[in-house]
DNA sequence: TGTACATCAGTGAACGCGCGTTCACTGATGTAC
DNA sequence: TGTACATCAGTGAACGCGCGTTCACTGATGTAC
């Protein structure tokens, strides 16, 4: 009766702070994060203000606790897509690009709470380090996947500054996943990496309104170069 | 007496839009856009918050006017970059993309403000639209003069669908500067594009952060290899 | 198993704050004759 | 050049709103004996 068992007050609890996450997440899937107000959110509950209390510290806890989710999100869409199996890394890159566009088109606020300008006035915790990896750990799978396996072949080599080496291997040290990368596929997995989101965040933002119309065509496109990018290989 | 002698109204009237809108980004530089407030500005300048109301007509307005600031201000940092001679193209590239980033360093809220999530509740008018291509026509005309010398070759071509064809062309036909730029090349540069502020916006919301620490070195670094890739050279 | 006490969810009022915008007014600057 | 009227910058009060957070309280759920 005691790690096993659930009171029902526990199971009311985690319910109920489940309910407080997801009317947070719709109000800011409606008017983005800054707006994000405790009290809106409780009266969308149907409670008092002041309740809300008894379940996030402030309107900064409840903030942290989107933007985890939001990350969880990512990530496990991305896992998810990892996990299809038997294809080549130009399919597996662009899978993978596809699965995160893909999340950011159907959660736009969410995307821009993560990925946009900070929210003014919050400081993001430590806490949303960890969850805001799982993404890039898919990647670096991805990668060293390909090296192995010889998609990427890094004999043409960008010569780098020193400084650059010590980042990168400091990635190959923290990152389980990177251990087989050397710095040459390591710095053009930045540059993709970068691109991606570069990408994502051009047409969520709406930098490419009246340039670009089919954004699927030219998502895949430019996916498809990265992959190219990053295998060594340019051109047909 | 008409439109040459300006009299002393007038001449108020310009210096204090000035003034407001210099208060309005010092606001913005401090605590963001989203919460810009005309009541401080008002106090800021020790007018009372009605009067500012002779000036803009609204909140927005005055966002407007300082989204449209700050697009001028990439465009003419990009444009005076551009306007130094006598390099390769890989200079010329680097040197552009350092002073986009330059500008975002010394700017970082005024870069949220136009590159990063779109501020709650505003609605950007289509007055933003013509100082906002100023950096990219700077772009463009750095694609096209290596073009012209060679610097560029386009002969190892990725295919892509119909359908971004179309929207290539319709680049080429808009943009002065791009119209001796092939498909290919235009979207080598889309490319190089997207990373490039895929990079600044890493390092500028923080996504880089324990990641890479000498961030001026990695930055070149990425741009070197963006200017490799629109070249069509990999490698040394 | 039954009772006494402790814990905790939820209430409602309040504090103190800032916001965008409107309006009727005063007084200085500009313009037409 | 001098006067009469029109324009416009700036004022101060007000409207109506929403916010985050605190606090003393009630009543239901959980726990120890």
């Amino acid at each position: 009766m005691a790690a096993v068992t659930t009171t029902a007050r526990a199971r009311a609890r985690a319910e109920i702070t489940t309910e407080i996450k997801a009317a947070a997440r719709r109000q800011v899937a409606e008017s983005g994060a800054a707006s994000l107000s405790l009290r809106a959110v409780a009266r969308e509950l149907g409670m008092v203000s002041s309740n809300v209390y008894r379940y996030f510290a402030s309107r900064d806890d409840l903030l942290t606790a989107l933007i985890i989710d939001a990350y969880d999100a990512i990530g496990s869409a991305a896992e998810e897509e990892a996990a299809v199996g038997r294809r080549t890394f130009e399919q597996r890159w662009i899978g993978l690009a596809r699965a995160i566009r893909g999340w950011a088109l159907d959660h736009p606020h969410d995307y821009a709470l993560v990925y946009g300008s900070p929210v003014p006035g919050y400081r993001a915790p430590t806490d949303t380090v960890s969850p805001a990896t799982r993404v890039t750990l898919v990647a670096l799978r991805l990668l060293a996947d390909a090296v192995r396996s010889g998609e990427i072949r890094a004999d043409a080599v960008v010569p780098m500054p020193r400084p650059l080496h010590a980042d990168l291997a400091g990635i190959r040290a923290g990152g389980l996943a990177s251990a087989n990368l050397s710095d040459e596929v390591l710095a053009r997995g930045l540059q993709a990496w970068t691109q991606l989101f570069g990408t994502i965040s051009f047409e969520m933002f709406g930098h490419l309104q009246n340039v670009i119309h089919d954004y699927d065509a030219f998502f895949d496109h430019q996916m498809r170069r990265a992959a190219r990018t990053i295998a060594g290989r340019e051109g047909t």
